[in-house]
DNA sequence: TCCAGTTGGTAATACGATTTACCAAATCTT
DNA sequence: AAGATTTGGTAAATCGTATTACCAACTGGA
């Protein structure tokens, strides 16, 4: 492979002068012609930098480290999605991680975070995250960003308009005639769930209504059945139920429909989340879209620029209903 | 951060047996407390080796590159978790890639391979593969694993039992009793379409068959909804039909839904890959899953051996019939 | 006592790019 | 013509690790 010192030779310049024309360096004054020798050596040589080298010399990598929850959630690739779009505009590679993928895993990305190969890291996992990592990124202080998470890291926070998304939820319900309303959650404690929390009890209070029932369940299909089960037995007369997540609202539907309760004649359901195949379940599901791509985009946005990452922001775009038919009115 | 120097400087040695400790050479031959000495250092100085310098010196990164189809394919993302999972194993990172996200992303990472930053490379992705990352790929001989694909490149080649899921698929449905039975394919021209098509053809040439009809959709839902009003004009009399994809068979589904047609009690359904999701559909879909994980997982056990990658394979995980709800005795 | 072999290391260089400080030659100024 | 600038570069020192070649001191044997 030609390095930088075979271009020079080849142009009959000095290996300086190959770098800073290559990195464009405003301060270098070469003549019109030798650049040309120059440029025309690298595309003749077929050079390109050697990455590792220049890792070392600048002390970044370009390479920014992303945890998720769980890759295969189809919730979690919208986000790993918007990071990759971004990524790409910024001039930079994603390495991707899994919590879900235990301690092993965590070890393995903590080493390149002390080893100095990551330029930025983004976390969204709302519970375990390994202390290893937490650990390492403090000690390198690496700019990170925190999606929806609640963690003791100087970053830069990313959140959800989580409030808007459970008000407007709650509010298609209300508008729909419901009058017993009752909540499928996720993340017990954790920020974003207050939030949602308070969006929906804001909600049901405008109108003069109370909280018909509220479970906690893990953001999983099988979650959000178990879920339904408890809730059925606290909350009979409930004639709506908002899910905090897709999955646990399809859950919920695969308990209903088990159940003998057909939705959305007997049971209205919606869901913040949406995914593709929300309208070919059982019953198509209604659900208030978040921006997770925008999420994915900005976090990258935020650890590509220059200056210090902390900070908060809520990603401005608005939560956005999607009907579909797992809604109707209250009978009676 | 401290350094290999600084290790040496404060166990009183040279750095070069720092090195050779912590590489555990076993041509070093090291007092038992100078070993003591310098292993306590690195605890007290909390060192870890910087991955650049180690990159640089050593010429290999500890990097694969991974380019799939569509991340947020939960048929892919499977894939995904199995290379994670061998990664973390053998002491590797991911570096994640989709070509659905143009040729921006491609010449990134054909960037990266250029620049020595990937010790090994995963391509699986049907269609659209950038030219510029194969060529670097082939220049730089980063050692390359091609699943499901077909590529001019020196690589190893994996490959799923695709004629016996196929095989497997089409008996089910004879075995229900159906004689017109048709298919949904995928990827036409493609080696493992051809595997499956075969796979089908032999199961119905078994007992007699003729084909009911045949149709190239993608692999993806609205693909397979248009596929499906193909189908029923070129084969209205077949009962029952086979996708080579999951998410073309969703949209099969949903399009006999809008067309009145029931399944399983007008057409019967059965898919190549299972989702999590399968069982929560309008109807519960039978399917045939595949060894995704085993496949990523092998690919990335393959990179990582010394030897040369040359080859090709089979994954020989049986695929697994899933019987749900969407395929029913015909009628008649 | 002298030589051979073993023990326990070290010195020095290379990997490939970046960057600072410096400088010779050419041109301009007065 | 002498000094001041500008033009067009270069030399050399990093960045942190891995590895090869070498060697001093000690031990054992005869």
């Amino acid at each position: 492979m030609a390095t930088l010192a075979d271009i020079a030779k080849a142009a009959g310049v000095s290996s300086a002068v190959v770098s800073r024309v290559i990195n464009k360096d405003p301060t270098l004054r070469v003549g019109k012609e030798t650049r040309e020798r120059v440029l025309e050596a690298i595309t003749a040589l077929d050079y390109s930098p050697n990455i590792a080298a220049k890792s070392l010399r600048s002390a970044r990598s370009g390479l920014i480290g992303i945890l998720l929850n769980d890759i295969t959630n189809p919730v979690y690739t919208e986000i790993l999605r918007g990071a990759q779009a971004a990524a790409v505009r910024n001039g930079k590679a994603l390495l991707v991680f899994d919590s879900a993928m235990g301690e092993e895993s965590a070890q393995r990305m903590a080493t390149l975070i002390a080893g100095g190969a990551l330029d930025g890291l983004i976390i969204q996992a709302s519970g375990e995250v390994s202390d290893s990592v937490i650990a390492r990124a403090a000690a390198r202080k690496v700019p990170t960003v925190l999606l929806q998470a609640d963690l003791e890291l100087d970053a830069h926070m990313i959140s959800l308009p989580d409030e808007d998304a459970a008000r407007i939820a709650t509010r298609h319900l209300i508008e729909n005639g419901h009058r017993r309303i009752a909540c499928i959650a996720t993340a017990q404690g954790m920020r974003f769930t207050e939030r949602r929390l308070h969006g929906w009890r804001s909600a049901l209070a405008a109108v003069g209504l109370d909280e018909a029932g509220l479970i906690f369940a893990p953001s999983e299909i099988d979650g959000g059945e178990a879920a339904l089960a408890q809730l059925t037995a606290q909350a009979p007369d409930a004639t709506a139920i908002m899910c905090f997540n897709v999955l646990s609202a399809i859950g919920a539907l695969r308990g209903l429909n088990r159940a003998g309760r057909r939705v959305p004649e007997d049971v209205s359901l919606i869901a913040i989340h949406d995914v593709p195949f929300a309208d070919v379940l059982s019953t198509p599901l209604t659900t208030v879209a978040m921006p997770l791509h925008e999420m994915g985009s900005y976090a990258l946005d935020v650890l590509s620029r220059e200056q210090a990452v902390a900070g908060e922001t809520v990603v401005d775009k608005a939560p956005k209903l999607v009907r579909r038919g797992s809604v109707a009115p209250a009978s009676g």
